[in-house]
DNA sequence: ATTGACCCGACTACAGGTTTACAGTTTAGG
DNA sequence: CCTAAACTGTAAACCTGTAGTCGGGTCAAT
């Protein structure tokens, strides 16, 4: 059983937004304390859970509401809810990506661009924005994947060594990330 | 020259969002006919570009206004912007597919699968959806590239014969995930 | 000169919240 | 036990971004 701000904070929502749920009926507490607090029980918090999942695909409120309440079961809706969620994983990451570049974009710290930008430098800029290690190396396995040229060239106007260059490149290619499954090392199959 | 309108179809945005950006400052029509109405120009509809490519991030309209106000130039500055539209148009990709999830979820058409559904009765579902030929494609290589197990069960459950799901997954390998494409669709977050 | 397609400004409505206001409740520390 | 902080409740106002409606003006073509 949770109060409303407990379940709020496991899903980084306003307690507002809980309250406006339930005002809208979208996600009712299954109970009340003695001094009429809402309480929450397990299977509430498993319908936020997808209440959520299908609120980051961008679903009117009423539409999720539609869905959930028409309870369907059936391999066919697990599997699709599993991709659904994959999906989300995957748009999660990109747009954790753009946030970065619009903190870079944002900043105003890329007018001194134009002058000595060195790998350090960018790196610093990068760290700077909230990048970790992890990130900085899917910023470049984006970059490779999407402006190879782009990429050469920015790495170049940093002024890192050709054979630098090449390992990098290299690396972002065997990274490659999201969409993983290179068949030759996927033991999956 | 454009009048509000015209301009707004180009966008696929309504006037009246427009004239919203109009009356706080975002996009100025750099002009006006004689008779008052708004005219735009060819910087102009570039500037809404921008505004559009990061409206497209989430970001609030105040916000790009802080970051267009500050005119930067460089380099960096239209790397990362191209960064961003195909992070775009990444996004969007993703977005058709879990909407296409969502149909199929909404459309209470699922019920029906617990009984016989075979390859033919999906693909119907799958196009009664709004899938073409490419979708159900990026489908099978989505599907692949995160669950192939999933996969494999999956179209075993259609009834399909080994030999076509060995080449299908085959096919989901190869194709891996398509490169930039164009920006066009999208809806809000 | 009428028709149809535009435009104007001003306004309203809507979703999905967030904020504010104010009163009652729980809880942790001293 | 007392008190302060941190919670809870309801209700209503507010916010952003967008779409739509209104009465009226403009314009090109027929």
């Amino acid at each position: 059983m949770f109060t409303i701000t407990r379940l709020a904070r496991q899903f980084s929502l306003s307690r507002s937004t809980l309250l406006y749920y339930d005002r809208i009926g979208l996600l009712r507490p299954s109970g009340r304390s003695r001094a009429n607090y809402r309480l929450y029980t397990a299977a509430d918090r498993r319908r936020l859970e997808r209440i959520c999942d299908y609120r980051r695909t961008g679903m009117a409120l009423k539409d999720i509401e539609a869905i959930l309440s028409s309870d369907m079961e059936g391999t066919a809706t697990k599997l699709l809810e599993k991709q659904l969620g994959a999906l989300n994983a995957q748009i999660a990451l990109l747009r954790r990506q753009q946030q970065i570049i619009l903190q870079l974009l944002g900043s105003g710290r890329l007018k001194a661009v134009g002058s000595g930008l060195n790998r350090d430098k960018w790196v610093a800029l990068l760290r700077a924005a909230g990048m970790s290690d992890d990130d900085m190396m899917q910023w470049h396995v984006q970059f490779e994947n999407l402006f190879p040229d782009d990429h050469q060239a920015f790495l170049h106007s940093l002024g890192i060594p050709k054979d630098d260059i090449a390992q990098i490149r290299e690396a972002s290619h065997n990274a490659s990330s999201p969409p993983p499954s290179n068949p030759e090392t996927d033991t999956r199959l």
